[in-house]
RNA sequence: GCCGGAGUGGCGGAACAGGCAGACGCCCCGGACUUAAAAUCCGGUGAUCGCGAGAUCGUACCGGUUCGACCCCGGUCUCCGGUACCA
């Protein structure tokens, strides 16, 4: 063992030994229990940044450790490579694309190597590849065949100085991030897949996910967001249509005052054209289309509607009723219309009042700081029904099912559920993704490619001019070279791409079984390890890439493809890394580069001192003085270690098992040390504690070597067993530690060391004595009382007579291994 | 706006099921070693008052439940994530 600890040898050292060896390499058919953890795929932006660091330390401490127990581990990495920085790299310094990618790539595998990450690098996947996209674009073929893709337009944010679709991203305060031109709206004919038919599905089966956090399946909950109501038609006066809206509350039909309709609603357009209105409808639709749903919908949105000239009659009760288009009603939602009861609903209620429209209570409140002639805001909660007809004096809730059931039995309308979640647009107009394997022939309209004609290859001859619709439009050979694989006539491809969200809803699959060149994946390989026993990845993506990938994973169970209908049995959602209170970001100028980092201080203090500075699932602030406290642990780890041996070397082992003066505490200090660590990691995902307590144990062998109160040989197990614990978190200094303790085989092939409850159990133990809650001192108790028994123990002791002297006692609360409460008047 | 989360010493955090608030580490201060410095080792370190023993206060804010609340309940504020074309 060097005298010095110095990461830079010994990391390179084990990196290059653990590759020679094939330590990370995962058989299928080993033994031991399948344990499948994975992080979640980085984009290939360039450089790993401390999110990744902290992301992949965490599943590599898990990994390490479920392999020391016994489990054949598969914890694959591979690339989310298809995006949008790729292509604004081409646009922007003429780079291709597929060039960029890979020497990101290459350069970040480098990192994670540097980094230690115990990955099984021969099942690395890269979404941007032929071999992986081509099973992308063989989904989608399935989902087609299956009715579940089809073509709609759809608006997309066009900035009219560059010619070209924005995403949202690129959008900043409804201006070009570019050139900070306005941005308008342009209609596309866009691929959409309809997620919303596994809208319950994916709702109900949250209840299955007991290893996920509930904010996740809250959140998830909430964006499906199933609303249950009803249907109902208004005849519109003067035309032949109905007006089909969708409510919740149809207990409140009575009170409808007026109408609104999205203004994009098809109606619209034919019931204003060549009236007086006409002109009014077009400046309000100019007005609305710089704005995104988001502020429409917000409460504290100032209402903004038209009256339309229209009027609708409403079916109960045959009240004529006006019809508005106002900036509240989206189009995407229910029916895009709904009928009004300002009375009951917040937005309708402020509509009503700029408006001076009617507001007509239907449910009485019956309280009577409510006065219903004179509403001072919407009351939305339930009550009885009034101004209702036969239906006066129900409860409302009673109410919404029976005139559900009038409704229904009338033939105005029927009871109907509905998804806040919309189906997955899927279409981009990009180059740098997977093309949608879809053609157009003049005969046979779209058609889907032939299976056996997969991929649909990305064309290399297109042009990046950052202008356009899709880039795919701009080689010939690709968007005019398809063939209609039913009537074989000439046929236009697709030239839109698909969001990157579809390369990554799936990649969990195959990196069971990563070469199959001629499936998807074996479905025996794909049985044997899903569902993942552990995801870890950022909270970001606690609803869209998570929801996707369950969609996915049912879709391909379903057509009998995967072997699960779940693909994550636990999921560990990491906090974010921050500098100075922010996340770290190259327009702040607050990041902290790993490789610097690696560069001064090693592998195993990066890793350790992120583990450290936070609780997985927190926020993480970067802390430059933390950092060195890392290190210069883990040079006393070194220090540590060192001594024992060499005093070994000089003396022998030949040393009494126990000295005389052994009091116990080192045994202690290590059985505690391997329970905590154990469970901290296994069941408790805590691995900032888990450091502290190695932390603890690591002062507890320098304070018995220092005071000898241990023989060489508990010394020489401490360190063994401590080199154990810690290695999950600093792999490198433990390989080193290990070796120079004289063993030849790497510690990943260890077992984790158990601990023994006795050493762990201590004759007495000191109870905190208490005054109405309040600490008054301290007492020494045997250990092993019953509350009862502790509390008249306690009782007896002078301390607590002298605090309980010329108190009037009520009672005495004892709590084992605690404290005891004397509760006094 | 809506949905979800967080708020504890100078700082990161701990307290696992309602039971001793501040483990572990950082910073800082003092000491040892050194010609000196670095490194290392030892000790101290929530606030206020007190020479001291000790006392009082203290987990964002206001209120409640309880023998006992960082933890449970009601309300408020601030910050963070998501908000469907960033991934």
């Amino acid at each position: 063992m060097n005298e010095k600890y110095e990461p830079g040898k010994i990391e390179s050292k084990w990196q290059q030994r653990w590759d020679a060896d094939g330590l990370f390499r995962t058989d299928d058919a080993a033994g031991g229990e399948p344990y499948y953890i994975l992080e979640m795929f980085p984009y290939p932006s360039g450089k790993l940044h401390m999110g990744h660091v902290r992301n992949y330390s965490i599943g590599d401490v898990a990994a390490r450790y479920q392999r020391m127990n016994g489990k054949n581990v598969l914890h694959p990495m591979g690339w989310d490579s298809f995006g949008l920085p790729a292509e604004n790299a081409a646009i922007k310094n003429g780079i291709r694309p597929d060039i960029w990618t890979r020497e990101n790539i290459a350069e970040m595998r480098v990192q994670l190597k540097q980094l230690g990450i115990a990955y099984d690098w021969d099942r690395e996947v890269a979404t941007c590849l032929p071999d992986y996209y081509k099973w992308t674009q063989w989904i989608f073929v399935k989902f087609f065949e299956k009715g579940l893709a089809y073509k709609k337009k759809n608006p997309v944010n066009w900035c009219p100085s560059c010619e070209t679709v924005l995403a949202n991203e690129q959008v900043v305060d409804g201006k070009c991030e570019r050139c900070g031109t306005e941005v308008g709206k342009k209609n596309l004919d866009q691929w959409y897949l309809a997620i919303t038919e596994y809208a319950q599905r994916l709702l109900d089966d949250l209840d299955r996910l007991t290893g996920w956090p509930n904010s996740v399946k809250t959140m998830q909950a909430n964006w499906i967001g199933r609303s249950a109501g009803a249907e109902v038609d208004f005849d519109i006066v003067g035309s032949g249509d109905k007006l089909r809206i969708f409510t919740t509350r149809p207990d409140t039909l009575y009170g409808v005052t007026y109408m609104v309709m999205a203004p994009e609603h098809p109606f619209v357009k034919p019931l204003t054209d060549g009236t007086e209105y006409e002109d009014g409808v077009k400046k309000f639709l100019d007005k609305l289309q710089y704005m995104n749903d988001i502020d429409r919908t917000s409460l504290a949105l100032e209402k903004d509607g038209f009256f339309i000239g229209r009027y609708a009659i409403n079916p109960l009760n045959g009240k004529e009723i006006p019809i508005y288009i106002a900036n509240y009603v989206l189009m995407d939602y229910g029916t895009g219309a709904i009928m009004a009861v300002p009375a009951h609903d917040t937005r309708d209620f402020d509509f009503a009042v700029k408006y001076g429209l009617d507001i007509i209570p239907v449910v009485d409140p019956g309280r009577d700081d409510i006065d219903l002639s004179d509403l001072k805001e919407a009351f939305v909660a339930e009550g009885t029904m009034i101004n209702s007809a036969q239906f006066d004096g129900l409860d409302s809730a009673a109410a919404k099912i029976k005139i559900t059931e009038y409704v229904e039995a009338q033939g105005f309308g029927a009871s109907s559920v509905t998804f806040r979640l919309r189906d997955w647009l899927i279409s981009r107009q990009r180059y740098w993704g997977v093309p949608i394997p879809m053609l157009y022939c003049e005969t046979c309209g779209w058609v889907a490619e032939r299976e056996e004609n997969l991929p649909v290859l990305l064309p290399a001859d297109v042009q990046f001019t950052g202008k356009g619709e899709s880039p795919l439009t701009t080689s010939k050979s690709f968007a005019e070279g398809g063939v209609c694989p039913i009537c074989g006539k000439p046929a236009r491809r697709e030239t839109d791409t698909m969001d990157t969200f579809l390369d990554s809803s799936w990649y969990f699959l195959r990196y069971t079984d990563p070469h199959n060149n001629n499936n998807i994946f074996d479905f025996e390989k794909a049985k044997q390890w899903m569902p993942v026993d552990k995801y870890i990845g950022g909270v970001e993506h606690a609803i869209l890439h998570l929801l996707y990938a369950r969609f996915f994973t049912k879709f391909l169970f379903d057509i009998g493809v995967s072997p699960v209908g779940e693909p994550f049995t636990n999921l560990l959602t990491q906090g974010m890394v921050l500098k100075d209170g922010k996340k770290m970001s190259k327009s702040i100028g607050n990041v902290v580069s790993p490789e610097e980092i690696i560069g001064r201080f090693g592998a195993d203090t990066a890793r350790l001192f992120i583990l450290f500075a936070s609780p997985p699932e927190k926020e993480l602030e970067w802390s430059d003085a933390g950092v060195e406290g890392g290190f210069r642990f883990l040079g006393r780890v070194w220090r540590l270690a060192q001594g024992v041996l060499e005093a070994e070397a000089a003396e022998g082992v030949d040393s009494p098992v126990k000295p005389a003066n052994d009091d116990g505490e080192l045994a202690y200090a290590q059985n505690a040390a391997i329970k905590k660590v154990g469970s901290d990691i296994g069941e408790r995902d805590n691995l900032n504690t888990a450091i502290s307590a190695i932390m603890e144990f690591a002062n507890a062998i320098g304070k018995a070597k220092e005071a000898g109160t241990a023989s060489q040989a508990q010394l020489r197990e401490a360190v063994e067993k401590l080199t154990l614990i810690l290695s999950p978190f600093a792999p490198h200094i433990c390989e080193e530690i290990w070796e120079a303790c004289g063993h030849t085989g790497s510690v990943l092939k260890e077992s984790w060391p158990v601990y023994d409850e006795a050493a762990l159990k201590r004759d007495t133990e000191e109870i905190a004595l208490q005054i109405n809650g309040k600490v008054k001192g301290k007492i020494t108790a045997p250990t092993g009382l019953t509350a009862q028994e502790l509390a008249e123990a306690a009782a007896q002791t002078d301390e607590a007579k002298a605090l309980m002297a010329g108190q009037n006692v009520v009672k005495v609360i004892g709590v084992p291994g605690r404290l005891v409460n004397i509760v006094v008047k």
